[in-house]
DNA sequence: GTTTATTTTGATCGATTGTTCAAGTATAAT
DNA sequence: ATTATACTTGAACAATCGATCAAAATAAAC
């Protein structure tokens, strides 16, 4: 009984949510939206409520897609520094996707009075910290980093370093450049997470 | 011979930019400036011309605002990395601004398309490391960074770590966690820059 | 083949967007 | 006073915004 869907729901947030990482909340129109989604305004009100919500779920999308990411880095290396540094590279010499993280783009693009996708942004990014530390804690019974430090400061302090990169990476695309200032940030890292050398 | 301005041109360019600065360019429609300057639309359009040429004129008083301030800091303070410090410092905490760099923020909020607004603000960027590599020159013939090291690399880390933490302290208003946040971003600028200890 | 359930379509809504312009108002020179 | 000039006003414009909904289309159940 009923019609069939004519679209996945998964690959329509993701293009989605593309679109939102490439032109903002703002900045991308339901136009635009019906014309990346090959779907009539009905259509996307009906699966998703509102232009909002379907932003909801393409930070929700993006969040997890990070998440698995970064996590898949982290696993797949010998040492944190070694899957972080894989991570970051990843991040700012992808040509595929936009180098600006979405969240940051979020906070800095939605107007005031929308409180809701702000702290949803603020949360994603609570989130990420959490992972970070629960990373840098196992790193540090395996002696990966040094046993002195408050290990939330060195989570920020790496927020920061990755925040920066990604920013700088809007405007500066040099390959060479960008990696030789990772080069910098990270090992800028390693000394304030108590390692030695590289 | 004709009627007189009802209002100091600068000083509207001023309440125009900090405007723009909260909301973005997108975000800040036409009815909010004729609110915020008490001006019709005609008198805004016959001394500015267009919503694009106010928000560039803006964008220049930003721009000469802040390298104001940051030359001011510099030439106050003993050393290169007293007066940065002092600059962040002032640009972290100030309750008065927003704390996201309006380049930064105009980056990120500009709709694809419109590379007039785009190119303006990396040149202002590019602009701000040029007056950085002028004194790091300086402090290096005084002696107060170290005789080794590439400048324009350096430039480029200083710039990863300003617009790190600004982008990271629009989320994190603590100002303890701020400071300590500072504190490791200007150890590892000072590391990188060749000096021994602060 | 008829019915029932589900999804898609596209015209259309009122609100808001950036912008224009004729009319109004204030100043200085004649 | 009158005229010429400069600036401000506010109604109105076409375009676009996010959103709605009755009608059409497609599937399974009977």
């Amino acid at each position: 009984m009923g019609r069939k869907q004519r679209h996945d729901r998964t690959e329509t947030v993701e293009k989605a949510m593309n679109l939102f990482w490439q032109n903002g909340f703002t900045g991308t129109s339901m136009r635009d939206l019906e014309k990346c989604l090959d779907m009539r305004p009905g259509s996307i009100y009906s699966n998703f409520g509102s232009k909002e919500q379907l932003f909801m779920e393409s930070l929700d999308l993006y969040d997890a897609k990070c998440s698995e990411d970064f996590q898949g880095h982290i696993d797949r290396a010998t040492t944190f520094m070694e899957g972080l540094g894989h991570y970051i590279k990843q991040i700012l010499l992808d040509p595929e996707s936009s180098c600006t993280c979405m969240l940051v783009k979020t906070l800095a693009d939605i107007p005031a009075g929308n409180d809701a996708l702000k702290e949803k942004a603020h949360q994603m990014i609570r989130k990420f910290e959490n992972s970070l530390v629960t990373e840098l804690e196992k790193a540090r019974t395996v002696g990966d980093i040094g046993p002195e430090g408050d290990i939330r400061s060195l989570v920020r302090f790496i927020q920061v370093q990755v925040m920066g990169l990604r920013a700088y990476a809007e405007k500066q695309k040099s390959t060479t450049i960008l990696n030789a200032l990772m080069e910098d940030a990270l090992g800028a890292i390693e000394a304030k997470a108590g390692i030695k050398f590289h």
